[in-house]
RNA sequence: GCGAAUGUAGUUUAAUGGUAGAACCUCAGCCUUCCAAGCUGACUACGUGGGUUCGAUUCCCAUCAUUCGCUCCA
């Protein structure tokens, strides 16, 4: 039943827009480059989304605490994170063919590793690149284009005027605001080892190649976790954090089989990281990253501590040692999420040879929770609008009641609304409803006043 | 940013150097008592800006946007 392999990108942008999940952005316009915005139904799924990974990791965790930090912050936390220095790409090209190369990888992989390119300025690379006469692994050409930075983070100035004293960035990701407020938890909170601070919150970054719709953009919005431990248990925290947000992904209810762990190798791990294991899901254009678990050790609060001369480290009460905390993150995007959901969710069907189109979205994940729906406009209208107006109170209702009841069923499937309330004359003459449920296509009648506990048993995650 | 391709209603598309036709969707009305019924009607498009031409959606240039590679990553 379950099987996205036939549903192209194509088809799910376009299905996006068709039912208001996500609109180019400033389309009257002429658009923007890979800006998308989220429509009626789309904002509901994100909140949705945030909301349900909130519950499982803050309100549901008795180790992890919320927060909400700012998307602008000093600029030197992102000098200490590394950020300002390591975000910054020196791409070369071969003027000959055009081939595009990171200048550093170019002279590593032509020495075979004998010389790294890190902490070289552009012109010391420029040198070593005329220095060791290194060609284009290419065509051959020594004519090379000068070094461009390209620094992925978003900068923007504080104050009416342009000054770059003023010059800030817009967050490349959220887990620095929760390192910086690592003390104030832990106090304010009388927190213990361990403990994970989590926050969700927007993040920008000046990729070089966005793309595959809202899978890489330049804005978006992260989920993470900064979990805190004592420094030999990181390897066991890693463990539990891997399974424990596998099980989160297959709660929502997306496919076994279309998720997968991925462990990074070591010439690929960050220089922070001392292992990392990516969730990738088998998105239409192939596997990609979802979320990323990453052993950062204690080097974020390492570095701030040196940049901000601030005591980060942590007093055992148990040992009366002080040290710093070692780290686990889970850092899951969005906008991803959402996507991996889509698509999952995305079913075209045929019943009776006839196409039906249904999102299959867990309950909880739904949009829209049910639709009320009068059988016959003229008869039944009144009752099914005071239905709706009760409903609306405790969860995300729509009224329908143009076209013939077969259509309207179809129309609630396509956007993924579990429940479809329809009211009759048996509504009118005894109080009751038929429900009916999209998945199984099952009716139910239940009494007008059991509507709503029905409806909010069903919607738990 | 570089290379290649593309751009006609919300979606899928047709035709054309003389300013565009359809299907689905949407909306209104009629009809309709449980799975996209039917009838009548309505709305909506040549990405943008220049150039050539008597006249451009069509040809040329630029620009914007999208897609695919390089690269990067949540």
């Amino acid at each position: 039943m379950k099987n996205n392999a036939n549903v192209t990108m194509e088809e799910l942008v376009n299905y996006a827009k068709q039912y208001g999940y996500v609109y180019a952005g400033s389309e009257i316009y002429g658009g923007l480059a890979n800006a998308w915005d989220y429509g009626p139904l789309g904002a509901l799924l994100k909140q949705n989304i945030k909301n349900l990974w909130w519950k499982k990791f803050v309100q549901e965790c008795p180790y992890n605490y919320g927060l909400d930090s700012a998307i602008l912050m000093n600029p030197k936390v992102w000098i200490a994170s590394g950020h300002v220095a390591n975000f910054n790409d020196p791409l070369i090209d071969c003027k000959n063919c055009k081939s595009r190369y990171r200048a550093d990888k170019l002279i590593e992989d032509a020495t075979k590793g004998e010389i790294t390119g890190d902490g070289k300025t552009p012109d010391e690379l420029i040198s070593l690149i005329k220095e060791k006469n290194i060609t284009c692994p290419k065509c051959g050409s020594k004519e090379f284009t000068d070094i461009r930075k390209f620094n992925l983070l978003f900068e923007t100035s504080q104050g009416v005027t342009e000054d770059s004293k003023n010059k800030l960035y817009l967050r490349g990701e959220t887990a620095q605001g929760i390192f910086v407020n690592f003390k104030n938890v832990e106090r304010s909170m009388r927190a213990k080892l361990p403990f994970g601070i989590a926050q969700y919150g927007k993040s920008f970054r000046n990729e070089i190649t966005p793309g595959n719709f809202i899978f890489r953009t330049r804005e978006f919005e992260q989920m993470e976790l900064e979990f805190f431990c004592k420094p030999d248990t990181d390897l066991e925290w890693f463990g539990f954090w891997k399974n424990y947000c596998i099980d989160f992904l297959k709660l929502l209810g997306l496919n076994k089989e279309n998720l997968r762990y991925r462990d990074h190798s070591k010439e690929e791990l960050s220089f922070y990281s001392k292992a990392t294991t990516d969730i990738e899901y088998k998105f239409p254009f192939g596997w990609g990253e979802l979320w990323g678990i990453a052993d950062r050790t204690n080097y974020d609060l390492g570095v701030h501590m040196d940049h901000s001369k601030e005591d980060l480290r942590y007093l055992d009460p148990e040992t009366n040692e002080k040290y710093l905390p070692y780290v686990i993150e889970p850092s899951l995007g969005v906008e991803r999420l959402l996507l991996a959901i889509l698509a999952d969710a995305y079913q075209k069907e045929v019943v009776d040879d006839e196409e039906r189109l249904v999102l299959r979205l867990h309950p909880a994940l739904a949009p829209i929770k049910a639709t009320i729906l009068p059988l016959v406009k003229k008869f039944h209208s009144e009752k099914a609008n005071d239905i709706y107006v009760k409903l609306c109170k405790y969860f995300p209702c729509s009224y329908d009641e143009a076209g013939s009841i077969g259509k309207r069923y179809r129309r609630c499937d396509a956007i993924g609304t579990p429940y479809a309330i329809t009211i009759d004359d048996n509504t009118l003459n005894e109080d009751t409803v038929t429900i009916r449920n999209r998945d199984t296509m099952e009716q139910i009648t239940l009494k007008t006043c059991e509507i709503k506990d029905y409806i909010e048993s069903k919607i738990v995650l």
